[in-house]
DNA sequence: TTGTGTTTTACGACCTCC
DNA sequence: GGAGGTCGTAAAACACAA
């Protein structure tokens, strides 16, 4: 089930604190600013330093990310531009206030909703009154019943159970995590926060291909490189192929083994425990996932299949 | 603490489309 | 030629068992 996948994965792929260990979630690449990726053309420590100022100021690690390094300058890094630490700043209150559409200067959800998601995303969370209830009926899920109920619930990293929606309600040093830089020779990864993938696993789930317009809001909106965004579409893409690919070897494992006793409490497996996600094929046929089905989203193959794209 | 397996970013190669 | 797609892979980050 979508809605199920959606909080599975809320729980088990994104343990915030479980995953970022050492309390808070800081999000240098976010909202704070230290000069890690100082080569990164366009991230303006101070304007970033702006961002963060409307957070939390018990934060900001020091730089862990030596200038010697000397990465080369890239274009596509401006997401960390003035401009994106600008957006970074109105997702802080963004999230402070609990809705993007708030963070994207939009009077009203439904206004926010109208605007990102025209074509597609009839009911994004932030337009519902409810986002819990009103996530699982617009979802065709029907007035949420029991399982829905409790489906709308989860359980925090500590065990204790929170809205679907805390996390938006949340102000923003939930996800703040040391987003620590570390780097061998010539490659470096860093760890997108909780709340970056929390939207982009939202958008994600909205439509599997995102557009060009939404992917400059999301960059900005999240302080990531468009190239970043794309990137980490195309990894989400991979994965769930990787995953329905998995389900689909198992089914027919199945189908090939004669009908088994009852099934025993399985053996999770280590490192397996940590986010395996439910099958997606709702979204897909939520909103035909089908590149080319959504008006302006980038089809498979490259090319533009709509407009959207120099808007 | 360490070893191992999985997941997450990031990239290059190659492809298609405009 | 440039955009973005998939596919394969590297390596960091992470979880967990021993």
């Amino acid at each position: 089930m979508y809605v199920s996948y959606l909080l599975d994965k809320d729980v088990s792929m994104y343990p915030s604190s479980v995953r970022h260990s050492g309390g808070l979630n800081l999000a240098p690449q976010n909202f704070v600013s230290p000069p890690q990726y100082p080569d990164y053309g366009g991230y303006h420590v101070a304007a970033a330093a702006a961002a963060t100022a409307n957070l939390d100021s018990a934060q900001s690690p020091g730089p862990s990310w030596p200038t010697a390094y000397g990465a080369p300058l890239r274009e596509d890094w401006n997401g960390y531009a003035p401009g994106g630490a600008a957006a970074a700043n109105a997702v802080a209150h963004g999230l402070n206030g609990g809705s993007p559409a708030a963070a994207l200067g939009y009077s009203s959800p439904a206004e926010y909703h109208a605007h990102h998601h025209p074509h597609h995303h009839p009911h994004h969370p932030a337009a519902s009154p409810s986002c819990a209830s009103g996530l699982l009926q617009t979802l065709n899920l029907g007035p949420p019943g029991p399982a829905a109920t409790a489906a709308a619930e989860q359980l925090s990293p500590s065990g204790q159970r929170r809205n679907l929606c805390e996390w938006m309600r949340k102000p923003a040093q939930q996800s703040l995590g040391s987003q620590v830089k570390t780097r061998t020779k010539d490659k470096y990864r860093v760890v997108y926060t909780d709340h970056q993938r929390l939207e982009l696993e939202k958008e994600f789930h909205f439509s599997r291909y995102i557009t060009i317009r939404r992917k400059s809001e999301l960059a900005a909106t999240l302080g990531l490189s468009e190239r970043q965004v794309k990137i980490w579409f195309q990894n989400r893409r991979a994965k769930e192929r990787k995953i329905k690919k998995k389900q689909q070897q198992q089914q027919q494992q199945q189908q090939q083994q004669p009908p088994q006793p009852p099934p025993q409490p399985s053996q999770p497996q280590p490192g397996a425990l940590r986010s395996v996600p439910e099958p997606l094929s709702p979204v897909t046929s939520l909103q035909g996932s089908v590149p080319g089905s959504v008006p302006g989203v980038l089809g498979p193959a490259g090319g533009v299949l709509n407009s959207t794209v120099t808007q």
